[in-house]
DNA sequence: TGGTTTGTTTTGCTTG
DNA sequence: CAAGCAAAACAAACCA
C-alpha cells in the first residue's frame, strides 16, 4: 500500500462530509476557521477530477435563484450517502441555525438541489456528529449529537429510499447497544453496519468533560435487526473519534483521528478482516505519511483511497510555518490548523505507479518519455513533489513552476473567475477523463479549430480577441496551463493564429476601439468546423476500432509485449489466480482499454504458462545464451541486505546484459545489418523472467524494487525516441529520411534502426481475429547509443536505490 | 526605433 | 485526397 500523491492547495475544509461518483469526488460543506459561520449562507461544492487532480467550486446560487431555498445552508457535523447517483445530505449543524434534520438530495447531472418529501410523521430529531451509511435502499443513521436535547445518542433511525420514510429502530430486550456517542465512524460491508470509535461521556447521554472512547467494533444486522460487539483480535486500534472509515475489497479500514484522553491525533491506518476477525496496523509506503488528523474525508474510488482535508495540531509538523494558519484552538488548548491538502492512497499499485513514484521521489527528470508518459509523469511528480518542497527540501531538477503557478491557474488552486461546469464539460470533451485511451491530440480529442470554436460560442458576446482566447485555451485546456510563457506558447499560439485565418468559419472584426485587436466570431452560415476525422478511442466500429488500434500499436513505438501490460494501468499480479481475473476485475474501463488490457495480460499469461510448464521458449534464443543467464543469475540474487554490492552486481547485470548483446555485429549504426535480437525479443525474455518473479514477489522487498528499476530503466531506453521512430516508420526503408525538422537529433536517430521484420508478428494479433494484416515493424536496439545515452542522462551511479526509503 | 503582437500565407508531414 | 498539426516567412499594427 502506497502513499502515490499529495496534491496542496485544494479546499480547505473540516468536519465536511462527501462522496464519490465516476471519477470526481464530490465535497460538501464543512468549516474552515478563516470562515464565517454565523450567516446562512448556500452550501459549498468542492469537485475534485480524480484524473487532472484540479479541485472545481460550484457557484452557489444567488439569492433571487430558485434553487436557493432549496439549497441547505452551508454546515458542518452532516453527513452524505451517495444512492442512485445522487447524493443524499442529512443532519449537521450551523453556528446560527443549528443543527436540522431535513433530507436533501443533490443530483450531480442537473446541478441542482432538492429538498425530498417525507412520507410520514417520523423524522429524526436534528442532530450532528452522527453516522450514515447505505445497505439495501436504506440510508441508516446512527449517534451523533441531539441539538434539542444538547445530548449524545445511540438512536439507529433508517430511511427507506423506496417509501420515502424515515423510521426507528426500536430496540429489543437483551440489545447489546453501543453507548451513546458522536464523531465515531458507521461504514456498511457486507449488508452490514460497522460501527467503531467515537466519543462518549462517563455520564451517558450527557456531555461533561470526561470524555471515554472504546475500541469496540459494534455491528447491526439489518436482517435480524440485532447489534452484536465483535471481538476482535490482533493489532486494534486506539479509541478515537473523528475519525474516517472506508471499505476496499471487502476489508474495513479506519485511518486517522483522535483521542483526548491521550491527547493525540492519528495518522495511522487500520485494516480489519471480517473473516478473521483481526485488525492489522498497515505500514504505508510511498511518500511521506500525512501528518496526523482529525475530520478529515476517505474514499474509494476503484484501487485508490482519496484523504482530504482535516485538521492537525501544530506540533505534527514543526518544519511548516502555519502562522496564517493558527487561528484555532481546541478546548484542550491544542492549537490547530486546518488542511486543505488530499492524499491519494493506492491499494494495489500497478507497476507502472511504482515507477513514476520512483522516478518522481529521485527528481528525475523524464523529458526523454513519450509525450503521454511524460504528461502523466509531470502531473505526477508535480503532487508527489509538493510536499518535499513544504518540508524543505530543494528541487534542483524540477524547476519551480510558481511563477506560472502564481500568474495562471496553477494546477490545484481553485479559480472562481472562470465557469468550472465549463471546465468540467471541456476537459470531458478532450478525453482527460480517461486517460488510458490514446488522444488525437497532446491537449486531447478537440482540434484546434474546434477548441478556438468552443471558446468564441462560450464567450458573453460570442466574439473574442486573440489574446483572449489565448488566455482561455490556458484557462480551459490542461495542457497549455503551464505552457503560457512565452518560449512554450509560441508554436500552440503560432497555430492558433493560423486556425484563425485559415477557417472561413472564424470571422475577423474591426475593434471599435481603435488601436485594439480585432474581434473574432464565428460565422453560423459557414460550414461548422467538422468533427474528429480520426477515430474516436471510444468508437466501437470494430473496423475503424481494428485499424486505429493496429496504427497505435505500430506508432507506439512498440509491440504489444509484456512490457506494455507492465507499464499499462493493469494491477501486478499477485498470484495465477489473479493474472487470469485481472482482465476482467477492472469494471471501470471500458470496452476499448479492456482489450488492450487483455491483448497484454494474455502475453503475460503466455509467458507465465510457459515458464511454469518448463516449456521454456529460450531455445529460440540460444544465440545469446548470456542474457537468459544472467538474468537468470541477477534474479537469483538474495534480496537484501545494507551492503550495496547486490545493486552493482544488479546494475552491473543490466549493463552487462546490454553489453553482451552490444558484442552483436549489427549494432553499427552506419551500416544496419540484419540483427539478432530485436527489441520485442528482448522484451520477450526480460519481461518473462521478470514476471514470474514478480507473481511471489513482496512488493515492499529490495528486490521487487530493483525490478522496478530494470523494467523502469528497459522501458525508458525502449520508448525514447517516440517521435523520431514514427517518421522512420512513414519513410520507406531505402531511401534516407530527408527531414528539415531541426527537432530530429541523430544521436536520438541512432538509437533505432529499423530492421526488416517478419519474425515476431505471430504475437501481434489481437484478439476477435482482425482480418487485416498488421503492420509489424521492429526495431534493433543499438545498445552503445542507449548506454551512452543512460550515462549522459543519469552520470555513473545512476539508480542507487538504498538510499530511497520505502520504495 | 526596435521589439512585440496580430494576421496571412505557404509548406511539410501524418493520418484516415 | 482532405483535414489538421507544426513550423516558418513575412508584413502591418502596436507599443514602450
Amino acid at each position: 500500500m502506497y502513499w502515490i500523491q499529495c496534491i496542496e492547495n485544494g479546499p480547505c475544509r473540516v468536519n465536511h462530509a462527501a462522496g464519490a461518483l465516476d471519477d470526481f469526488i464530490y465535497s460538501f460543506g464543512g468549516y474552515s476557521h478563516k470562515e464565517d459561520y454565523t450567516r446562512v449562507t448556500p452550501i459549498d461544492i468542492h469537485i475534485f477530477n480524480i484524473h487532472t487532480l484540479k479541485w472545481y467550486l460550484l457557484p452557489k446560487p444567488q439569492l433571487n435563484d430558485p434553487q436557493y431555498n432549496l439549497t441547505p445552508f452551508s454546515r458542518y457535523g452532516h453527513t452524505i450517502v451517495v444512492y442512485k447517483r445522487k447524493f443524499y445530505l442529512w443532519g449537521g449543524r450551523n453556528d446560527h441555525p443549528v443543527a436540522c434534520n431535513r433530507l436533501f438530495c443533490f443530483d450531480p447531472k442537473s446541478c441542482q438541489w432538492s429538498i425530498i418529501s417525507i412520507v410520514g410523521d417520523f423524522i429524526p430529531t436534528p442532530r450532528d456528529g452522527h453516522s450514515a451509511c447505505l445497505i439495501n435502499d436504506k440510508m441508516y443513521v446512527f449517534g451523533g449529537f441531539e441539538e434539542h436535547t444538547q445530548q449524545f445518542s445511540n438512536d439507529l433511525f433508517y430511511f427507506d429510499f423506496n417509501k420515502s420514510s424515515w423510521h426507528c429502530r426500536h430496540s429489543k430486550i437483551g440489545d447489546i447497544i453501543p453507548q451513546q456517542r458522536d464523531f465515531h465512524s458507521a461504514t456498511s460491508l457486507d449488508g452490514q453496519m460497522y460501527v467503531f470509535g467515537g466519543r462518549f461521556d462517563h455520564i451517558g447521554h450527557q456531555q461533561t468533560a470526561q470524555s471515554i472512547y472504546d475500541n469496540n467494533l459494534y455491528i447491526f444486522n439489518p436482517e435480524d435487526n440485532l447489534w452484536s460487539v465483535v471481538t476482535t483480535r490482533g493489532e486494534i486500534p486506539s479509541g478515537r473519534r473523528s475519525h474516517s472509515a472506508f471499505v476496499h475489497d471487502g476489508k474495513l479500514y479506519i485511518f486517522g483521528g483522535y483521542n483526548n484522553v491521550v491527547g493525540k491525533h492519528f495518522n495511522d491506518l487500520y485494516e480489519f478482516n471480517p473473516l478473521t476477525l483481526l485488525w492489522h496496523c498497515i505500514k504505508v509506503h510511498g511518500i511521506e505519511n500525512p501528518v496526523p488528523r482529525r475530520r478529515q474525508c476517505c474514499l474509494i474510488i476503484d484501487n485508490r483511497m482519496y484523504m482530504f482535508g482535516g485538521t492537525s495540531p501544530i506540533s505534527a509538523s514543526t518544519n511548516i510555518n502555519y502562522t496564517d494558519e493558527i487561528q484555532n484552538t481546541d478546548p484542550v488548548g491544542t492549537i490547530l490548523y486546518d488542511q486543505s491538502d488530499l492524499y491519494v492512497l493506492d491499494f494495489a499499485p500497478t507497476l507502472r505507479t511504482l515507477c513514476l513514484l520512483f522516478l518522481a521521489k529521485r527528481r528525475i527528470k523524464m523529458n526523454i518519455l513519450p509525450k503521454r508518459f511524460h504528461q502523466e509523469y509531470q502531473l505526477f511528480a508535480k503532487s508527489t513533489l509538493i510536499r518535499q518542497r513544504l518540508t524543505g527540501e530543494t528541487n534542483e531538477d524540477f524547476p519551480s513552476d510558481d511563477q506560472s503557478e502564481a500568474t495562471s491557474t496553477s494546477n490545484c488552486r481553485i479559480t472562481i473567475e472562470y465557469d468550472p461546469r465549463l471546465a468540467l464539460l471541456i476537459e470531458k470533451e478532450l478525453g482527460l477523463n480517461d486517460p488510458q485511451t490514446s488522444r488525437k491530440n497532446a491537449w486531447g480529442n478537440l482540434s484546434y479549430a474546434e477548441l478556438i470554436a468552443k471558446a468564441i460560442e462560450n464567450s458573453q458576446n460570442k466574439r473574442l480577441t486573440l489574446s483572449q482566447i489565448y488566455s482561455w485555451m490556458i484557462q480551459y485546456v490542461p495542457y497549455f496551463r503551464d505552457k503560457g510563457d512565452r518560449k512554450s506558447s509560441t508554436g500552440w499560439k503560432n497555430s492558433i493564429r493560423h486556425n484563425l485565418s485559415l477557417h472561413n468559419r472564424f470571422v475577423r472584426i474591426p475593434n471599435e476601439i481603435a488601436g485594439k485587436s480585432s474581434w473574432w466570431t464565428i460565422d453560423p452560415r459557414a460550414k461548422q468546423v467538422r468533427g474528429r476525422r480520426r477515430v474516436q478511442s471510444n468508437e466501437n466500429s470494430t473496423k475503424s476500432e481494428r485499424r486505429r488500434l493496429t496504427k497505435t500499436i505500430s506508432n507506439d513505438n512498440s509491440n504489444p509485449t509484456s512490457f506494455d501490460y507492465l507499464f499499462s494501468n493493469e494491477q501486478i499480479p499477485s498470484s495465477s489466480n489473479d493474472i487470469y481475473s485481472s482482465s476482467s476485475s477492472t469494471t471501470t474501463l471500458n470496452q476499448n482499454q479492456n482489450q488492450r488490457s487483455f491483448t497484454s495480460v494474455r502475453d503475460m499469461n503466455k509467458n507465465l504458462y510457459n515458464l511454469l510448464q518448463n516449456n521454456s521458449q529460450d531455445q529460440s534464443y540460444t544465440s545469446t545464451q548470456q542474457m537468459p543467464n544472467i538474468l537468470h543469475d541477477m534474479l537469483k540474487s538474495s534480496p537484501p541486505s545494507t551492503s550495496n554490492n547486490n545493486d552493482n552486481n544488479f546494475n552491473s547485470g543490466i549493463d552487462s546484459t546490454y553489453s553482451s548483446l552490444s558484442k552483436s555485429p549489427s549494432v553499427s549504426s552506419q551500416s544496419p545489418s540484419p540483427p539478432s535480437h530485436t527489441d520485442y525479443e528482448i522484451d520477450q525474455m526480460i519481461s518473462s523472467k521478470l514476471s514470474k518473479q514478480l507473481k511471489t514477489m513482496d512488493r515492499s522487498s529490495p528486490l521487487f524494487r530493483r525490478m522496478v528499476v530494470a523494467i523502469m530503466r528497459h522501458q525508458m531506453n525502449k520508448s525514447k525516441p517516440n517521435i523520431e521512430r514514427r517518421k522512420i516508420l512513414s519513410t520507406p526503408p531505402s531511401i534516407p529520411s530527408p527531414s528539415r525538422s531541426p527537432s530530429t537529433s541523430p544521436s536520438t536517430n541512432l538509437l533505432f534502426n529499423q530492421i526488416p521484420s517478419s519474425s515476431s508478428s505471430m504475437d501481434l494479433q489481437i484478439p476477435n481475429n482482425t482480418q487485416e494484416p498488421i503492420p509489424s515493424s521492429t526495431f534493433d536496439l543499438d545498445v552503445e547509443a542507449i548506454l551512452d545515452f543512460e550515462r549522459t542522462t543519469f552520470g555513473d551511479c545512476s539508480f542507487d536505490i538504498h538510499d530511497l526509503p520505502n520504495l
